[in-house]
DNA sequence: CTCAAGCGGACAGGATGCTGTCAATAGCGG
DNA sequence: CCGCTATTGACAGCATCCTGTCCGCTTGAG
């Protein structure tokens, strides 16, 4: 047998990673084209989402929580937005601290804007695919995740 | 209507799109864990792995390719790894400039050590998962990446 | 043979994400 | 009420990947 042919590279499950690690870098480098002209990024567009998504009653943890990001990560990426007069900092009456993330007008036109770019696309790109057999995939790749995120239930 | 419900969240593209970002961002969290005690990095892996599969014969810029990388990221790595002397630079007979990157012994040993530690996480991540619909999974993921890395079809 | 175009690498700088550490706030058991 | 722990944000530093620019090597037209 040859040297390193112990695990061929075409397994199915390295296949999959790998094109995991592809499709990602396509997607994040087609949205920063996208919405580039808003003068956005693909990060900050998602975290304009996440702030959108949970309607001003999120702080900064809880959005990194639900991007599966660390904190100090989205915190950077809000505070830019928050300099460039995206989102704000409302006060939290629960927590001193913890203020929460709310959007500014100027926020939601710009994200209504992105979204609207994004529809085209997003439709172009799924354009053709079986709605069962995407809905597959997509509950496939979150059980995948699942198991990747608690690797403490073997240890 | 709802004044942001143009694009409702749970469209599936999005959340296919949303997966792929939190999938991504854990396997790389898992490899990084996993090679760590070898001193390497998921990227580090990566990229031995596409040395290995080039069996020698790719110089950076066709690792890059094959990766679907910029040539600057790898380059980078490659520089660290063989500064570690895990990879070393062959001549290449064809172009005095771009060499080829090849093995070391060493680093044949530390790729291979990594595939052992991979393969049960590998197995289990994917365990009771239908073959067929991995397999149509990887397919779908990887003709959305094609339809985004080539754009200019409409343009 | 000469030179323009293209490819591959080197260098610089920026964006995104992570970990580690510390301080302030909340929540809870004693 | 006091102090311990957990949560949250601030700050610093690092890893990874990107773009832009320049230079050397290769190739091909003339």
């Amino acid at each position: 047998m040859a040297p390193s042919a112990a695990i061929p590279f075409d397994a199915p499950v390295n296949e999959l990673v790998l094109e995991i690690f592809r499709l990602n870098g396509a997607l994040i480098k087609c949205g920063d084209a996208l919405v580039k002209p808003l003068g956005l990024s693909s990060a900050r567009w998602q975290v304009l989402g996440s702030v959108v998504h949970g309607q001003g009653s999120y702080s900064v943890a809880r959005l990194a929580d639900n991007m599966g990001l660390a904190r100090q990560s989205v915190q950077r990426v809000v505070d830019e937005l928050a300099a460039a007069g995206l989102v704000a900092f409302a006060p939290n009456p629960a927590h001193k601290r913890a203020k929460l993330v709310v959007m500014t007008p100027r926020g939601q036109e710009v994200f209504e804007r992105a979204s609207a770019l994004w529809q085209p696309v997003g439709d172009a790109l799924i354009a053709g695919v079986e709605p069962a057999e995407l809905r597959s995939a997509i509950e496939l790749l979150a059980a995948l995740r699942e198991r990747l995120e608690q690797p403490a239930a073997t240890e």
